[in-house]
This record gives C-alpha cells, structure tokens and sequence, in this order.
DNA sequence: TCGGTTTACGAAATCGGTTTCGTTTCGACT
DNA sequence: AGTCGAAACGAAACCGATTTCGTAAACCGA
C-alpha cells in the first residue's frame, strides 16, 4: 500500500497539529515544494502574483515555518554568528553583545555565544564547537594564545576580530582609535594643570590593546615634552594597591595626573584612593578609558574615553556579511578580500575629575 | 559512470582537502556508515574493540567533523540552548550568561542568545526566532508582556524562565530566595540602628521579582513593627532624584535606612547622595541587591544581597536537560514533568555602609 | 551438536528542505 | 502564423548524517 500523506489536518481534538512538511503546503496551495521554496526564499524566478499570494494564504493559515536543519543540510548555511567574548563581566563586551546581537538581527541572523573567561583552552574548545555547529562566520573577542588557530580558522571561514588584534595579521579588526583617545585623556588632564602623568595598568593585562595605548602614551608624552610614566599595577589587591598608593603619595601636591587603561583599573584605583580619603588628594587629576554607569558617580564624575560599542558592532557585522556573502557567491577563492583594519572614533566625556 | 567515491587525498597542493563525509571515513576504515554514526555517538549497540579503534584511527588521522545540520535534521536535536535576557547591561544577566555558557558547554551544548534591551516586541521576535532555529529548549529571563506567547512555547518545547516569572504559571523558574533576601538586608539595617526603613524602587521596573522584594519588605516591618515604605523613584534622572533627595533630607538624623531594590536603582540613590556630600549623612544606612565590583568601593563597601549567580545558572541548566531528556524520550506527553519552582539561596555581604 | 539468544554490523529508508534541469506557457516581434 | 526567448513552474536529485530493520556470526547452555 503507498503511504499516505500525511495531511496536517488537527486530528480529533484541535491539539497540536502535526508539523507541516513544505511538500504539505505546496500540496494544499497547488503547487509544488521547488515554488514554496523560491516563495520563502524570494528567489529572482518570480512566480505569479496569484500563486505567490496563495501560497502566502497557505502559509498563513497553518502557520507554517520551514525546520531550519533540513534549509541548513542542502544550502550549508546556517544564519548564524558565532562569538567569542574573552570577558563578559567587563561592561565593554556586554554593550558589544548588545550591539552585535541588534546588528546581527536585523540581518536575520542569529547569535551562537562562547565565553572563554580569558582561557585560552578554552576559547580554542569554543573556536571548534562554534565552527562544528556551522556557523556562517565568527566574531572573536580573544583573550591570546591562540594567534594560530585564529588565523587557520579565518582560512576556512569568514572571522572578524574585535578589539583584539592575533599576532601573524592577516584577519579583519574592528576597535576604537586608541592613539586618538589616549591624547584626548591626555589633553584634558594637561588642560587641568597636571605636570607629570601616570598610565595605570595591570600585569596580567599583556593584550595588544594595552600595548597600544601604552605606546601612544608614551609618544604623546614626548611629543608633548612632559613627564610621565607607566605603572604597572601587581595582580591581586593588596600588592598592586599599595604601590600604587605609593605612587600617589610620592606624587601628592605634585599636580599628578592619572589615566587608567581599562575600567577594571579604574576601579582598583578607586580602590586605593579610597583609603586616601573621599574625595581627589589635591591637585590629583584622573581619567580612564570605558565609559561605565559609576563614572558618572565617582568623584563627582570622571573625565573618560568612552568607545562607541554600537557602532563598533555594526562595523563587525557589516564586515562579516561582506565576507560572508563573498563565501557564499564566489566560485574560487580567486576574489578574496584583503583583511582590513577599521578604527571606530570614540570621544572624551568630559567631566568633574579632570576640572581646574 | 558510477560516481566516483570522493576520497579525501590532499590533491597536489596540500591545500584544504575536500569535507570528507561519513560515508568516506566508512569506506576508509572498512566499515559502513551506520557502524560509524554508532560510533560517534557511541550507541549501546556496541562494536569491537578492533572495530572502534580503526574507526577512531581514521577520524584522528583524516581531523573528520561530522556536519551539524546533517545531523540535526535526521535526529531533531540540535543540542543548542537558546537564551532571551531582557538587559544584558545589567551584571546579573551578564553573570548569568557566562555561567549558562559554563554550565551549557559542560553538557555539549551551545548558547543562542537573543536579548531584548526590555522591549517586548524584540523579546516576541527573538522567542520565535529561536524556536525556528530549532533550539532544544529554551531559557528566558522575560521581560513581561508575553506571558501568553512564553507559556504558549513551553507547550511547543523545553522552557525555563530566570529570575522573572510569567503570570500563567505552569513554567519552571529558577530564581533567588528573594524574601529570605530582603529579610537579611532588613536585619543588617536594623542591627545597625536604623529606625525607619525605606525601599527605593523605579517606577520602569513592574517585574515580578521587584514586587516580590517590596512585598517581603513589607511583611518584614510589619513582622517587627519597623516604621518604613516603599518609595518608587520616578524613571529618568532628574525628578526621580529629586523626589529621593526630599525623602532623604525629610529623614536625615532620623536613623533612616536604605534598601535599593536593584544595582541601577543604587547608582542613582549613590547619584543622589553624592550631592548631599561624599560620604553618608549621619545616621544614615544603605544596603543593596546585586554584588557588582562598585559596591566594594562605593561608601567604604555597601552591605549587599548577593545572589549565587553561578548556582542560578546551573540549576536552569541542569533543569532544561532534564526536560529535553523526557521530551526525546518518552512517546507520548504521559510523563510530563510537572512545573517546579526553583530557589536558589543568596548570601548577604556584610560591609561598612551598615556598621553602627 | 543443536536450538536459541545475543552481539556486531550492513543496506536502505529517512529527515525536510534546496537546487538543478527540463518542460510548458505566454507574449512579442517579424 | 511562426519563431523565439523569457518567465513560471514541476520532477527528481541532493545535502550528510541517523535510524530502522534484517542478517550473519558468535556465544551459550543442555
């Protein structure tokens, strides 16, 4: 006996009807499953405008929606995005999220999340359980120590890095003009009378971004003639605190000014300072890179480079289905675009700590 | 011509060898596709040791990664968790999202995430969009107004609700012991002296875990005969602080004490402080939810109810693979799991903003 | 040694879409 | 009217795994 087919109709009570298959709603528009599929797909062979407006009838009324597995299998396409965040207690990699995931969805894409919490075991364990679960393309937020299977992965499919540069180059980068906000922060704390600046940083903190600020903090120190250093502050609290307090009371009265490289510094010197009183030690100037809720109540508001997150995840996904769309429609690899390096303006909030 | 089987050589350059298909590592190891599906999944219907070692031979020397969409399509299991959180700005869902990941990656499965910046619409869009993903279940911190839709999901699939509750009822939810909560923070004013309770809410803020607090807050005072009240801040900074400011001065050298009902709650009654002068006005006690790294810093540490994050996500977890196990189980809807509530307990911080 | 049961494995169907390729239809232009 | 080309659509192959079902071999107790 031939099987039957399987009509959807709600069989007995009006419980839940089978799914429907798309072979069920071309059977019920009168047409066959190839022209549901170019009607769900709006493919360029156009159909009539009364078959169109039939099968979206059927669609309608059933409800149907096509099994994403089955479209994924034949088209090797998944609408999916993977990321790969180093950090997500840092407020900067949730506003990325935020802005990645708004980007993402107006694409119709979907999000595939991984967290490394700075492993690098364990972000080379997501890289290869994000790429297994065929995503369309990848976005790393990399915590290092994994510059070559980064840079293999973005062999075989389209990877966009965020905020964090990989070693051997060779793979697209969005982040923030992080030589222009330095010598913003560096601007505002000179324009409020500081004679010697100090650039606060962490030692387990070796990512290429601090090196670069770093390095624009030292030339724009030179540039400018004025002195300056770098601090390094030990890991773990009570160390790092205490030299840096030193520091701060070497300095006290000496018209210092501060910039810390991260929001997590920020907060240790605030930490630190603390313990020197309430409010800034006089003639102590501070700003700080991340734009965080509590910037706006710490001394009165503190003067900081704040990133433009949005638009940096809108780069990141542009980018992306620009390689992504090159995958899908080239033949061979011969049209490959060159990896690009694009910096996203952030701007200075200026704000009480870096006052006259 | 027969086609021919596409063996995986690295042809003349050892450039990308071609996808290499199950069928090929069967061919390979001498063995049929089936016994190599068994494999990889290592199903009960067990082989030989010879059997399985040639098979892993094969796949370890050729790096053979069996395609997702393949394998979702025939099996319906896609072993991804979507998750919906309603504002990930907030630590607590930024926490929660790292711990999901942990907990997630620990079971083999990956994270979809979807967050609704507490808009509801997106949240709707976002439910079905994964759902047409083909999500295995579903975790949804909600942000109210699709009770129906969210219930109507957990009929359709696997769903666990974090943190906010939907009216209905009839879903799991893991949350926090809220009341337990509210009675510590109450015991840690009232040991430090405070007369007269106040609980400061945001008027944007309906949630159920909001009017959970406030009633336990109540029931609290009434349970000792403390003197107190809620009072919801007007939303946007300027009234909203104002109004907070009223109530402060209204109360101050009176032995007032402070409860903020959230993390942001708390930035703005610190904003407000912060003009009454940098450190509390006598007599005045604060506490707070949520342990973000600010709460150290902030009046010399503030006295805090911190909820066990990490616990939180692994009970959602833990709970949501208990459903999918019994959805790919069972036949029937038989053994449903009946819905559970689930608390896990927090911890108060005991800090300075509290001490006599 | 012989039935009976278990174990190891292969052949082929199957999941539900997309895509290719071919056929029909229709309009337009000599 | 005849021809041509494009548009609209259908039949069937295809994506690459899992799963069912069947069979041969191995094992086991009597």
């Amino acid at each position: 006996m031939p099987k039957m087919a399987q009509t959807a109709d709600n069989w007995e009570t009006g419980c839940a009807m089978a799914q429907m298959r798309i072979k069920d709603i071309a059977a019920e528009a009168g047409v066959s499953p190839a022209t549901v599929s170019r009607y769900l797909n709006n493919r360029p062979g156009q159909m009539t405008e009364e078959t169109r407006a039939r099968i979206a009838a059927v669609i309608e009324r059933t409800g149907y929606r096509p099994r994403a597995a089955a479209r994924n299998l034949r088209s090797s396409r998944t609408n999916l995005i993977g990321v790969i965040l180093a950090d997500i207690a840092n407020p900067f990699s949730s506003a990325m999220l935020e802005g990645l995931s708004a980007s993402a969805a107006a694409r119709g894409c979907s999000l595939m999340t991984a967290i490394s919490g700075n492993d690098s075991a364990k972000e080379a364990e997501s890289l290869t359980r994000l790429i297994d679960a065929g995503v369309d393309g990848l976005v790393v937020n990399t915590c290092g120590g994994n510059d070559k299977a980064i840079a293999a992965a973005a062999g075989r499919l389209p990877v966009v890095l965020l905020d964090r540069d990989v070693a051997d180059g060779g793979v697209d980068l969005v982040t923030s003009n992080n030589r222009e906000l330095v010598a913003g922060l560096v601007d505002a704390l000179a324009a409020a009378g500081s004679e010697r600046l100090c650039l606060l940083t962490e030692a387990s903190d070796d990512s290429p971004v601090r090196r670069e600020r770093a390095e624009a903090f030292a030339d724009e120190l030179s540039r400018r003639g004025l002195a300056g250093e770098v601090v390094t502050l030990a890991d773990g609290g009570v160390e790092g605190v205490s030299r840096l307090d030193e520091t701060i009371r070497g300095y006290a009265g000496k018209k210092l000014g501060l910039i810390a490289v991260n929001g997590l510094v920020f907060l240790r010197l605030t930490e630190a300072l603390a313990q020197l009183g309430p409010s800034l030690p006089a003639g102590l100037k501070i700003a700080t890179f991340d734009d965080y809720p509590w910037n706006h109540v710490l001394f009165g508001g503190v003067t900081t480079a704040a990133q433009d997150t949005l638009t940096i995840a809108e780069r990141v996904v542009d980018r992306l289905s620009e390689r992504i769309d090159v995958v899908t429609t080239t033949v061979g690899d011969a049209a490959k675009l060159a990896p690009k390096r694009i910096e996203v303006p952030g701007h200075i909030e200026h704000r009480a700590s870096t006052s006259r």
